[in-house]
DNA sequence: GCCAACGTTGGC
DNA sequence: GCCAACGTTGGC
């Protein structure tokens, strides 16, 4: 598995999961992902993986922090409630289809770092982020990491 | 609230 | 297996 990134974008709508209530209760099961390329990079995820927050569907919109993986993927038994929202027929206990991650809290950026600012560095052209923006789980290369890191620990 | 992008579904 | 229709995401 030495090619797989250590380092991720987690995208959250923060009226509903927000880095401040990450950092309340320390960990968080990331559940409610129904994408399979979003899946398939959470079942890629390695303890201690580093992953950006991104707050989306907010003003503004960019990261918030850092979290890192806690928990190695394991099946979202969200998708077998059928009072949930993100019930899912398809995904069975016996073969599920949904798989989500634990995070826990790492750090909340002094200096939030908004989708605006991303674009606007030419070193982060490339990011996933703008050529997939739907993608809500994504690799993000280790020199996007370190310097968006950067642009929010001024 | 609009709408572009794009992933998923389902008819053929 | 193709692709049109449909639904959802998410920025603005």
């Amino acid at each position: 598995m030495k090619n797989t990134p250590a380092y991720w974008l987690m995208k959250t709508e923060p009226d509903v999961f927000s880095i401040d209530t990450l950092k309340a209760q320390k960990t968080a099961p990331w559940d409610g992902v129904r994408n399979y390329s979003a899946r398939n990079h959470m079942r890629a995820m390695q303890l201690g993986n580093l992953v950006l927050f991104y707050h989306s569907s907010t003003e503004p919109v960019g990261i918030a922090g850092i979290a890192k993986v806690c928990k190695l993927a394991y099946p979202d038994h969200t998708a077998f409630d059928s009072k949930n929202i993100h019930y899912d027929p398809k995904s069975t206990k016996k073969a599920p289809t949904w798989f989500m991650v634990d995070v826990a809290f790492v750090e909340k950026f002094k200096h939030f770092v908004s989708l605006a600012e991303l674009k606007a560095q030419a070193k982060l052209k490339n990011m996933t982020l703008f050529r997939r923006g739907r993608l809500s789980v994504q690799p993000v290369a280790q020199e996007e990491f370190e310097w968006i890191c950067g642009l929010g620990r001024p």
